[in-house]
DNA sequence: TCTATTATTGTCAAATATACAAAATTTTAT
DNA sequence: ATAAAATTTTGTATATTTGACAATAATAGA
């Protein structure tokens, strides 16, 4: 810009800021979708349920200190979950002791471990996002606000991604899908028409002719499935996000 | 995590950092998609082309910094075109100088004037974006790499909301906005279908009974449109990413 | 006036989605 | 053992949406 005279700012002091990393872990425990959230052992915010997170290092990528975080936190590592960038976030009062811009991430694992308190955290938990959603749990910082995001994003990207699957196991049934799809988006989907959907998706495959029972209560045994190979975009949407009959909210 | 005895870090000694924005600022000039890039009259990369971008400032808000350094190079300000974060980039090598972790941006503007050198750039200029995407313009830093990335964005957010209308001034005909996406997409869409999905997105309200001439070449006039409030989401999207008949590139 | 050009509306067939029925194959209850 | 219920899977009829393209409208320019 036309620099004038008296520059209000000078280019060369690099204002110095912290960097760190946050990530909404979800994950689905008995039909219900969840954030892993632990309670903070340190000020600020002592007490106070927030997303696990923690300062980049110097030597360290934005990526490798989030999946660092959620081996951390979790025990799972990068392989066994899916972990995407979300956005930063760095208002200038977002943390009392200094300037901090935390790089946002979001995750998704199968059957997390109830997570053990661990490092800065004196606890922690599965917590169902209904909460966090209804302003039940407050959270530190503005991580209610990182989490009403990512879910945003993540509910989308079930539409037309397979990252639904690493809700679940490696070999999962169709079943088992189309409730990660009902407990996120809080709706049921019918079963017949999700099934040719994942069929038509183009992202999963059958394996062999096996059978699966163990899946209790009854019913014919399904066929197990697995994602195809890495997670491609799949050419058809696995499910749209629109009403079908039952007491469950609307989209 | 299980701190042991020797902890490889600690967690008191916030590391510094920069942090910087960038802004990838998008416009259609002569019926091509161009990107704002600057020529950095500084070191490192001096000489090289590079996007609009600088320091955030001790006790500004990240969206206010690019919106700042949209202002800077454009002077339109943000009521004017469309800004919204992208994600952050932040290898540990990406600036020689320091750590810095910058968080990009892109934005539309409708009708951008060429722009005049200012501040730490010796050179300005409205590239098209088939330049940069075909490796003919290196950038400096990882900002290939981020323009890439926004041209994603921007593209998939054309289908499914009314950003698009951003390229044209307040006022368009649905011709107009037809050949932003056009452009953008670098392929024909058929005028009577995206006709009918302009109108039945719901995003856009047709300016009482008035008619356009002025956009010459003969024709029936055309009737002049806008966007109905804000930025919502349509409903409907307003046009698919497929083939029609041309001899523009596939999707 | 006649032709070219662009805007707008309309039409029809193909593709897709939705609701729901039916068949297959199991567990559980009687 | 038999019946009933549950669950997976395939199929089907209908409605909706899309894509291709025709038809009409309204102008500029020759």
């Amino acid at each position: 810009m036309p620099d004038t005279v008296q520059t209000p700012y000078d280019p060369h002091a690099y204002p110095p800021f912290a960097v760190t990393v946050d990530v909404a872990v979800f994950t689905i425990r008995s039909e219900t979708l969840r954030v892993l959230l632990i309670e903070r052992g340190e000020e600020p915010y002592k007490g106070v349920w927030a997303l696990p997170g923690g300062f980049v290092r110097p030597d360290e990528d934005l990526d490798s200190a989030a999946a660092r975080e959620l081996e951390e936190e979790t025990g799972v590592t990068k392989r066994g979950a899916y972990l995407e960038q979300l956005q930063s976030y760095g208002t200038p009062e977002r943390d009392p002791r200094m300037r901090v811009v935390t790089v946002a991430y979001w995750a998704v694992c199968a059957n997390l471990a109830l997570p053990k308190a661990g490092g800065d955290a004196i606890g922690a938990d599965l917590v169902p996002v209904t909460e966090v959603e209804g302003g039940y749990v407050r959270l530190a910082f503005d991580h209610n606000e990182i989490v009403r995001d990512a879910l945003e994003r993540m509910r989308s990207k079930l539409e037309y991604t397979a990252v639904g699957a690493k809700f679940c196991p490696p070999e999962f049934t169709i079943s088992e899908l189309r409730r990660v799809y009902e407990a996120a988006w809080n709706m049921k989907l019918d079963p017949g028409n999700f099934h040719r959907n994942v069929r038509a998706s183009g992202s999963f495959e059958r394996l062999d002719p096996e059978r699966l029972v163990e899946r209790s209560k009854g019913g014919r045994p399904a066929s197990l499935w697995a994602l195809s190979e890495g997670l491609r975009s799949p050419r058809l949407p696995i499910a749209k996000r629109r009403r079908f009959d039952d007491d469950m909210d609307e989209p």
